[in-house]
DNA sequence: TTTATTTATTAGGTTAGCCTAATATCTAAT
DNA sequence: ATTAGATATTAGGCTAACCTAATAAATAAA
């Protein structure tokens, strides 16, 4: 019934792969996502499906099984809470606090998350954004808003589109945002509604009022 | 210069040992509080003292060094940090908090230990009455004796504990007694060591020898 | 379609940290 | 001093989780 630390990793890591829009959870993807070589997640990915926690086949990649996505919630739920814990209590800043909560999502006891949860205040998002699982799995539903409802200096997180045209998703495709892709606001420009953005961090670009009406983000 | 999470633990156990006044920490010994293998400490003896963490010797056991000292100090900081922040801020019972802490302990970040100090207030003992290691090694000290030192007719209360394990912290918590808790000696019974205590002002119980030399009392 | 490239998989190896069984070395009691 | 019993140590093995190098299979490009 428990997973050993390193299996925890590899079921978040297909997890959150899931959750970045990416088609298929490849043994490549998880190997990428893990550091480790793919060689490594062939044997591991036995070891999962043998323990019925993913389903895994070449084509499709490895799926979380019922079992398998719980396990991964529950996981992900104790690294978010932790986070905020840094966060909100200790004065972390959001960019210090992942490493740290990498270590702490590990730490197991029966009832543990919900006794801190509830010291928290139940919080319902990570200091990025990111919504924490409740206790039963459920998560809480992202308010969605469109990129232009942005201000100035906030990072977030792509959810989804509002404009499906061949032309918007493959100029998406061109800018390298898919669901997932972290976007700062640099600037919003008053004369035409544009925005300025860094995407991923790394990439400055200008994108039109059309544009960022068209992104859904939290 | 950092540990693996099974070299803390050996660094940890000798250091313990060594507390609680054991002339050494003999490999048997340091099998014993690890539930291991006496072959496997040796291994282990070797390894740390390789990194200059101990110094071993058959006659006179295995002796931290100035560098394994201080990682030890450093362990049971964060372990009795930890078990302050479960008890105090999560709510845990004494005899829930050390199986956690057990884990929490080993959460590596350079400022974590004193974030949490900070945010606990800076607490001298943990929920069982052990002191906490500053972050420069100094221990508070504190003058204890053993509830089986007290004078009959004297009341005193409970500061600790000197057996962690389940079995007596369950006891405890059964006859109501808790750090805080006053205790009037009523009677020492000569024959087998035991005492006739008043628990809180209203409870009469009778306790035996190896009950009253693990409480500890002001 | 044939080739090149990427992806998946197998085979075999390494290390940490544990184990058992056998042996060696103490210590204490006769 | 001898021997029983405890303690320490060596030798050899095991497993989890990683690795590299070689091979197979799938996909994309020419």
């Amino acid at each position: 019934m428990t997973q050993t630390l390193s299996e925890e990793n590899y079921l978040k890591a297909i997890y959150l792969i899931g959750k970045q829009g990416n088609d298929k959870a490849s043994a490549t993807a998880i190997a990428e996502a893990l550091k480790n070589n793919p060689a490594s997640v062939i044997d591991m990915i036995k070891k999962l499906a043998e323990k019925k926690l993913i389903q895994y086949d070449k084509s499709t990649g490895a799926k979380l099984t019922d079992k398998g996505l719980k396990a991964s919630l529950l996981i992900v739920r104790k690294h978010r809470l932790w986070e905020v814990f840094l966060h909100d209590k200790l004065g972390y800043n959001w960019d210090e606090v992942h490493e740290m909560a990498e270590q702490l999502e590990h730490i197991r006891h029966d009832n543990l998350a919900d006794r801190l949860e509830k010291f928290l205040g139940f919080p319902e998002y990570d200091p990025h954004g990111d919504p924490i699982p409740k206790s039963n799995g459920q998560m809480p539903l992202i308010p969605k808003k469109t990129l232009a409802e942005m201000e100035p200096g906030k990072t977030c997180q792509v959810v989804g589109v509002k404009d499906t045209s061949t032309a918007f998703l493959q100029y998406l495709q061109q800018l390298n945002i898919r669901l997932g892709t972290k976007l700062k606001v640099q600037a919003k420009i008053e004369f035409d509604g544009s925005m300025n953005l860094i995407i991923d961090k790394d990439t400055a670009v200008s994108v039109s009022k059309k544009f960022i009406e068209s992104v859904l983000v939290s």
